[in-house]
DNA sequence: ACCTCAAAGGACAGCGCTATCCTAATCAGG
DNA sequence: CCTGATTAGGATAGCGCTGTCCTTTGAGGT
């Protein structure tokens, strides 16, 4: 019952009841009027004004630890990548982190390292955290992580590959499509002999190894001996190592697709070092266009994968969600673009 | 009153209470139990056990926004880093958050761009939040940052550089010490036209450019001709223009040190594509051992930052902070290394 | 046998906010 | 003029946990 001036808490912390109070409403009123946005629930312009005003006087933060427990509902917004050494990933990141962040979310970092396991354990543990909205890589996760994601109510965005299943959103493109489409490029150039080397098997790089054998089946130069997997990690070193030992044992290859441009440039610096010329007597492409990419000797040419549109677009989606809004679509193909450089 | 025999809450959700009462004991205990990590306040062992056995046959989860709001300290630790596009931070970060998870500590990014106003506005809505901890890059930011730090009463490490001053936390290594060490690397070649290049000019470059200063004027090399500056954004691309612009300015020049390695990445191609022999004619020399400096042509040779044991020293030490324990020394040096390649 | 003191466990209150229900006021229609 | 629908604002009651006392118990000293 003892009312100081301004600050009513020991804490020394301004609240909502502060502001309400130099306002002259009340609590709710004033924690109404402060998060009306759009579809508000009719508090009067002059009242809002008012508490806007005293808000902005006494400078006061929102405490997001107590909107949370009040709304169980939290500020957060969990992002679920498998990997932080791929600048890829950390594109969309941050592309999702610039456009969520205006709109007052946090963004939450999960890392899966391409397990579904770890993918499922950082789920269960971050789910404690009630986030608002949840962005993750691809759809190839454990039952229970459907299930964990589905039963919570957590709107959730799916980044990087599309479905037309009902219900599931996500922002990506065809990466069948995209890996058809260098590997007609490099048919358009004459090359028959072409070989497909990928490490860090994930479901992307499977579906690109699909478009590859789709257009080369179409060519009538599909060869299975011509595609070398690995699953180790994807790096320049392992790009150069592979490539190598591609061109010991087939030494008729007149063009490699690379399923990734790390690999791509450490084959293209191994070419340099083996005295191998690119791309006159071997085509190389690679498919992101990472970093350094446009630097090599010769420039690479690769797919450019729209990630940071991804990022932008996922986040608008997801920003629909939360707000309850309508999502005009739920599956947003972003599409590709083939960047012809001098490496084919 | 209405007890259910599992979960009283309407909510579903296992509380502490429910846990508490299938122990058999009161909430409080339970949350001692739970919590009671080495410097635990007596709560006997085999009440403890009981309560852990509860909570694990109930799958209890606590809840992060509760314990927030009651203790008013949450389980969140803020990182600032400057950029996401260095990779140099992203290994520093997911040591980090690597060493802070087992922990129960949750990783929350701020990217700075270098700007000591972003920084300062990233921590003042990052402490809405108390954090639990905070992990800043470097010493350079504004007073109402320090202050806002100060005030918070957060633990705080600062990573990537070390200073003496008391009462400041802080993992890093001497940059100025490093940038001298592989100057004297050059020296000790016979090279004598060491130029300097740097671009993303903060604080830690121009540290390693006065220990390229320092030992060049005690070689009796020094010559400011030789310092080519510029304040873009370090990239591939901008090191070979500016190996470009500096061979036809400066011909004479017999080595380069670039202050990151991507620019010196971005001068090798340039070397590569323009036929200047490395190291021969031109000796190269970058920083930071970063991702594909081994695979270069000539490989790079470069200073290694220990930036992953940055990251888990910094975790180490915050980990003692927050826990409130004796921290052994304020300021920890971790030393860099020199890594001889072909480039010098 | 008394008192003191420390240790273990519990009761109580409240962190700062919002969901939910409720009241008062306004307005159109018969 | 009355009724019922609609709206704006408020009172109440927690969300799930932990800080801060307070009570109980038993050991130890004299």
């Amino acid at each position: 019952m003892t009312d100081g001036l301004k600050r009513s808490r020991a804490s020394g912390r301004v609240t909502l009841g502060d502001v309400a109070q130099a306002a002259g409403v009340s609590p709710i009123t004033a924690s109404r009027a402060l998060r009306g946005e759009g579809g508000e629930r009719g508090v009067a312009a002059d009242l809002v004004a008012r508490v806007r005003d005293a808000a902005a006087r006494l400078a006061y933060v929102p405490d997001p630890a107590a909107r949370a427990l009040a709304s169980s509902r939290s500020s957060h917004v969990v992002v679920l990548i498998p990997l932080l050494t791929n600048t890829l990933f950390v594109d969309l990141l941050e592309a999702v982190q610039r456009s969520l962040a205006p709109a007052g979310y946090q963004t939450m970092i999960g890392v899966t390292h391409y397990s579904a396991a770890e993918e499922e354990q950082l789920l269960q543990s971050y789910m404690a955290h009630r986030p608002a909205g949840l962005v993750v890589t691809g759809f190839d996760r454990t039952e229970a992580s459907k299930k964990l994601i589905a039963s919570s109510g957590v709107p959730c965005v799916h980044v990087m590959e599309t479905t037309t299943l009902p219900g599931v959103y996500c922002v990506g493109f065809s990466q069948m499509d995209a890996g058809a489409a260098i590997t007609a490029h490099l048919l358009a150039q004459g090359r028959r002999r072409i070989a497909f080397v990928a490490a860090q098997l994930d479901p992307r790089v499977m579906q690109r190894l699909e478009g590859y054998r789709r257009c080369m089946r179409e060519a009538g130069c599909f060869d299975a001996n011509l595609e070398l997997l690995d699953s180790g990690n994807s790096s320049m070193a392992l790009g150069g190592h592979l490539l190598e030992r591609l061109l010991s044992t087939h030494p008729d290859v007149d063009a490699v697709f690379f399923c990734n441009d790390d690999l791509a440039q450490g084959g293209l610096m191994a070419a340099l070092r083996l005295g191998v010329a690119v791309p006159t007597r071997l085509a190389v492409v690679g498919f992101n266009d990472l970093t350094g990419s446009d630097q090599m000797l010769p420039p690479l040419t690769t797919i450019r994968t729209p990630r940071v549109e991804i990022g932008e677009q996922a986040a608008k989606m997801l920003l629909r969600l939360m707000r309850k809004e309508a999502v005009p679509q739920s599956s947003l193909d972003v599409g590709y673009k083939l960047v012809v450089r001098g490496s084919a």
